[in-house]
DNA sequence: TCCTCTATGTGTATTTTACATATAGGTGAG
DNA sequence: CTCACCTATATGTAAAATACACATAGAGGA
């Protein structure tokens, strides 16, 4: 994993979390349980906290992060991670894959837009269309399926 | 897989290529060889083509995709797909799943700005840093076996 | 003939993910 | 005190997904 230099593959997945987590702790040291609170916030509702340690480790192996425990605050001491030299290279790296995917969304809701045009009229007996224009308030109401 | 009913999980990967798959679809009846083609130029450059062809019989199985023998042209017979009914219901799930992307995306490129004025001025020799110590990492991660 | 391109697959080991479970300290309610 | 709940880290493991190798076959050209 963390597919390193050249071979920049295309399929997010675990490459799609790992910038997140190393863009984070280029601000700041967080431990398992922030990171794992942060990521939801930015958007990823479904993160396994037991694969978020294993893969925190892996990092560390890897050496793109480092840690060590936190016995300050209060509740159970923490592993406070940190990124190293070497994770902020891969950051970089990660950053251009990320770039593509951008490219690539865009390419997609960009002939999405036609696909709506041909098939949003002929669907309105099925489930109530949403209104999908540039009303951006009204996100909510989209959960059918 | 396809993920049946309303949960529509965040991390991408297969559920990535997947839209577009269904997407392309939507526009024309294609067969294995061609998408294969059509999403390297969408960007995805490292398609398996035996995953791609065992993606399609799953998505054939779950009706979202259905598929006949096309024996005009030259060159071997072609499995030509057709989307169903279904399978635009799910390609307007995907699509809402990956505007979630695209602004994870947009969250990430807008944290990133601030990071890259904090590295890259530092960083300007990365080339050093980058071959430095870490190379038994990545010979094995990724590409090894 | 042999090579290459098109076209569709199978086999399978490795990797990743999902889901369950374990441990342990701290806090507040009753 | 006991219990529930939150924080915090971690392991076990079955299932799913991926990577990589390989098989088959038609058609066209050198």
């Amino acid at each position: 994993m963390v597919n390193n230099d050249s071979n920049q593959s295309v399929n997010p997945s675990k490459n799609f979390v790992l910038p997140f987590i190393l863009l984070l702790l280029s601000r700041v040291s967080l431990h398992g349980y922030e990171l794992s609170q942060k990521l939801q916030a930015f958007g990823f509702k479904s993160i396994d906290q037991g694969n978020l340690y294993r893969l925190l480790r892996k990092l560390e192996a890897d050496e793109l992060v480092s840690s060590e425990w936190d016995t300050s605050g209060n509740g159970p001491a923490k592993r406070k991670y940190s990124i190293t030299k070497a994770g902020i290279t891969y950051l970089r790296g990660y950053a251009n894959q990320l770039e593509t995917y951008q490219s690539m969304l865009d390419q997609f809701f960009s002939m999405y837009s036609s696909f709506l045009e041909l098939y949003i009229p002929s669907f309105s007996s099925r489930d109530s269309i949403e209104k999908k224009s540039n009303d951006k308030r009204r996100k909510d109401d989209g959960k059918e399926k």
